[in-house]
Parts: structure tokens; C-alpha cells; sequence
DNA sequence: CATTTTGTTCATTTTTTATTGAACATTATG
DNA sequence: CATAATGTTCAATAAAAAATGAACAAAATG
């Protein structure tokens, strides 16, 4: 028996990858991101940067790009394996620990930027009078906090075991 | 005086379309969707489809299509104006309404896809034996389940009125 | 009912984004 | 230290998405 990964992809695999190609486009991420996690997901041990560009054959460049973006949001951890001077990854599980992955490395950083645009335009107009304007940029400030204060709600949500979560206004 | 719409863009008009115009691109809509809905949230009267093209400068189709996808996730909203054929729009300033239509009209039935592909790749691989296939399908199903969970939440957290919510798992 | 006004559609063009792969940097190996 | 193995970078290319505008349909007007 070998315990080598096929250069080929299976059924099931090319199915799983589909499957994640398919959410990667919907959260607007490139193709084959999803086509590198997907992999990653339905393999059964650690594999390297050479493999996933043999058995998806993608580039090197698409591969490495694609590996270190979801390094970058916890959706690959990279694993230690004796006698191989390769990088190995294996894909994170825990929906939660990726949405917070994205979340901070993605999302909070563009809502933050929308809120510092936002302060400066308040105060460029900060006229004493009450001017429609003035109202209207409180009205999308309210949405940016409303924004801000949803990402560790949204977080928290993902972590539940089973989501029978109830939320309330105080 | 004259009540007519300018056929300028003020500063403080610019300044608030390119605030909409990078939330759009934020959330992967195209550049002329941020455009279309900064103009209307900064008109103060209902503006009709020739107003949007010339004061933005840009083509027909672009702003019809653009006032149309508004219009279907309830971002703008038409009024009726007597003595006058165009159609005329404003902008929806409820955050909740808004979040309401995409949810509705653009996240749920991605969503729902997600989910219909993968019962059909659970029943295909239903074996009686206990895979790591048949644990990983289990595992993006509790994944998809958990993000159709989330989707009432997040509409009712942004309804809320002071964003003081508590979210507890029962 | 011919004409104008209003808005949509969609093939083409433009712009943006993703992918490729060769050149490069870095680290290990003998 | 020369060579090989591994991974990154980035200019060039390919692919995808958005914008354009002319042709069309529908409805109102006179």
C-alpha cells in the first residue's frame, strides 16, 4: 500500500472543489482560491505547494498567492512534516475560525477606512444650523456603526454549537 | 427661485457618492450602483433616469440597469410625481430595508443554491460505513445551515434601534 | 395613427481582475 | 561554496466584468 497522493483528482474531489469555487465566487474572491481550498478540504493528509499545482494544475504563481491568502485568513494551517523541506497545509474546519479570519483581515480594515472618510466629512460640515446634509451624514454614520458592532455578533453566531442563538435588543 | 436640479455635481455631492461608491465595490457591486444610489441619497428631491445620466455622465444603459438592481433590492424607492411621465426615484434611508433586499434578493438564494448542491452530493455519497467524505459533507452542511441561520439575525440587528444588542446561545 | 417620450436590451468595447510563468530570493544540502 | 529545492514577485497576458450606445419596445400625446 502507498500513501502517496494521486495526480489525479477524483469524483468526490472535483465535486467538493466545485463546491467551494462556487462560494468563493459568491463572497467574491477569485476562482481558484476556492479551487486551492477545495482541494485542501477534501484531502485526507497535508500536501504541498507542488501538488496542489500538479493536481489542480494551476500556476505556480496562482498556487502561491492562493495558498498565502488563506493562510492569511486562517483557512489553511500549515503542519510540520518530518523530512520535507515543503511547506504543508491542511484546511481549517472551523467555519469560525475562517469567518474571523476574514472578518478581521478583510472586512473590519474597509469598514474602518469608511468610518475614518465619514469623520472627516462630518466635521468638513459641521455647520451650526441643522442642514439636510448634516442629518444625512449622521443617518449613514449610524450605519457604519451599526456595521462595526454586527462583526463580533456575526463571529459569535459562527462559534455557536448548534445555532439556536437568540439575540436581543437592551 | 428656481426649484430645478443642477446639472453639476456640488463637493459635498461627490463626496458622498464616492463614500457609496467604495462601499459598492466593497461589497462587489459594480463602481455605477455606488454612483446611482450617492447621487439619490444626496438629492433632496426624487430624481428621474435623465437627471442620474447627465449629472453622473453615464450611459443610458448603465443607469437604467443600475436604477433597476436599486430598485430591486429597495434601495431607491419610486414616488409619483403629477405632470411629469418619467419615472422618478429616492433613496431608501433605512439601513434595514436595504440589507433586507440584498439578503432577500441576492444573498438567500445563493445561499439556498449551496445547500441544494450539497444534498444532492450527500445522498450521492449516503454510504452506510463512516468515510471521512461522508463526516466532511456533514461538516459543510452544519456550515450552510448555520449562514441561512444568520440571516434573519443580521436583518434584525440592523433594525434595531441603538445598536445595543446581546446575542446569548440558548 | 404618426410622432415623441421614456425606458430596456444586448452586442460591442472598455476597464478591471485573475492567471501565468520567467526571473529572482532564500535556504538547505552535499 | 556550488548546486538544487522551494517559494515569492511581478510584468505580461488572458479572462471576466462593467460600461456604452444604438436599436428596439411600450406607452403617451396631439
Amino acid at each position: 500500500m502507498t500513501n502517496e497522493t494521486p495526480s489525479t483528482i477524483s469524483e468526490i474531489e472535483r465535486e467538493l472543489i466545485a463546491f467551494f469555487v462556487n462560494a468563493a465566487q459568491a463572497i467574491g474572491l477569485p476562482k481558484s482560491y476556492g479551487e486551492i481550498y477545495g482541494l485542501y478540504y477534501a484531502s485526507n493528509d497535508p500536501l504541498a505547494l507542488d501538488e496542489v499545482i500538479e493536481r489542480l494544475q494551476i500556476s505556480k504563481g496562482s498556487a502561491s498567492q492562493g495558498i498565502r491568502f488563506l493562510k492569511s485568513i486562517n483557512a489553511l494551517n500549515t503542519v510540520y512534516l518530518p523530512g520535507d523541506r515543503r511547506d504543508h497545509h491542511i484546511a481549517e474546519m472551523s467555519l469560525r475560525r475562517i469567518a474571523d479570519g476574514l472578518i478581521t483581515q478583510k472586512i473590519a480594515p474597509q469598514l474602518r477606512d469608511g468610518t475614518e472618510r465619514l469623520k472627516s466629512l462630518k466635521s468638513k460640515y459641521a455647520s451650526p444650523e441643522l442642514t439636510p446634509i448634516k442629518s444625512k451624514l449622521k443617518n449613514i454614520e449610524s450605519w457604519s456603526k451599526k456595521a462595526e458592532l454586527l462583526l463580533p455578533f456575526v463571529s459569535k453566531f459562527l462559534g455557536a454549537k448548534e445555532s439556536k442563538t437568540e439575540s436581543r435588543v437592551v
